[in-house]
DNA sequence: CAAGATTAAACTGTCGACAATCGACGATTA
DNA sequence: TAATCGTCGATTGTCGACAGTTTAATCTTG
């Protein structure tokens, strides 16, 4: 082994992955709305705008495919996901199904150290709560429900959380303002900490699934007034 | 609205798609043991013998990647994941959240139509448990499970299904015989179905539980069997 | 003879090109 | 006038090529 080209701290800046870059790019363009729902996905000016050829910017369209945000029209091309109500009521639907499990395996998995960093989170939000910046709240809020997927252990539901989360943003961003007030959203967090802890199956499933609950009325409610055309549609 | 270029009947033809063919073709290769656990996954090899470009194969390997199939590793390119028997286990936890949940989920949907189609393939079942077919059995199993996704309801649901039903392909298909008594299996079937035409959410994901979680104990056991070495390693 | 250095072959990542196809717009016709 | 047909530009699907890297095979050397 060579001590050479340490691999401490390495910020994993893998610049040989051209197809992962542009896949982060494309999504985050489509999370913060540049990229606006069922809009075109010209794959020559994304690569143009990158200075790269087009071959790199399809396969990241094909990752974006499989994960939800684009979807293929053959002989078309690949245009951004337009959720419909059903949708958000799918994803919701999951969304509390596996995180309720994910609840359940991360009280299982609690030590000291998960156990403070949970708690730190939800102090972060609390003081997120009083600062009006919509935001940066769902960005906290989200990474307090991802560290208790990280902390069940399982690769898969961590990933099955992430794709879930990509595709809940795409319509929180467009939302733009928050679904809730930010101090009862804490409060709730408290809640699901709260029963992790004491770690009973039953009320940690009963609190998540409240919590979440919660958010998909407020979420369905405020869709629900925003009309909607069927996917494929031009720009 | 015009009465002429009538819509009736008219068969879509789109096989135009030779990624997602493709992708076809690699899934069923992986299945069926052609292409073994570990194993690169030369481009120029597959385009040759498909008689086509690299282009098409590489999008289809990214599609397989992002589904858990392949593991793309930068620069030395694709190969067929290898499954630990950490993976079994998280596969079977999320089969079991996802899959109780959609024999919940199913019990609401159901009708009397969807009803006689579980019904029949649990006839199916019993039928083919006489015939010493470890492959059909898993086979005719497999439908059975996805039917009830199915009636779920749940677009993603179903698709959740499929990728982690092609990941435990893999294993089955490798392990080659039968993880339990073809009898025993049918009948915990009957019990699932039972619950899910009662309607008791408790009894159906017990049910479900119990019937997931004995395949599960099963296919353990035997895959700790097989030794098993880390990921991306040669042939 | 074994371990390291060197060279050759194979493969990936990316690119530019070309034919096929699609959508839009305008011409045609009843 | 309204619907259909044909044309044209834009875009996708696929291909072959080339550079850089990895893998293997061969050679060197203590």
């Amino acid at each position: 082994m060579r001590l050479l080209t340490p691999p401490v701290g390495l910020t994993a800046l893998a610049d040989t992955d051209l197809v992962g870059q542009v896949a982060r790019i494309l999504t985050q363009a489509i999370i913060q709305g540049q990229l606006l729902p069922g809009a075109k996905v010209v794959e020559a000016a994304i690569a143009r705008e990158l200075g790269i050829s087009r071959a790199p910017v399809r396969e990241a369209a094909r990752l974006l495919e499989q994960q939800g945000l684009l979807i293929a029209n053959p002989r078309r091309g690949f245009f951004v996901r337009k959720l419909e109500a059903i949708d958000i009521d799918e994803i919701y639907d999951l969304r509390i199904c596996v995180e309720c499990h994910a609840g359940v395996l991360a009280a299982q998995n609690l030590t000291p150290a998960t156990r403070d960093a949970l708690r730190r989170q939800i102090d972060v939000l609390n003081e997120t709560a009083d600062l009006d910046d919509p935001a940066r709240q769902v960005e906290e809020d989200y990474k307090f429900h991802r560290m208790i997927c990280e902390i069940a252990g399982s690769k898969r539901l961590l990933r099955l959380f992430d794709d879930l989360a990509s595709e809940l943003r795409m319509v929180i961003g467009l939302i733009g303002r928050l679904y809730d007030d930010p101090r009862r959203i804490a409060e709730t967090h408290q809640a699901v900490l709260d029963a992790i802890e004491q770690g009973h199956p039953d009320v940690i499933v009963a609190r998540i699934d409240y919590h979440i609950g919660a958010a998909w009325r407020e979420v369905a409610k405020l869709v629900r007034e925003i009309p909607s055309s069927p996917n494929g549609a031009n720009t």
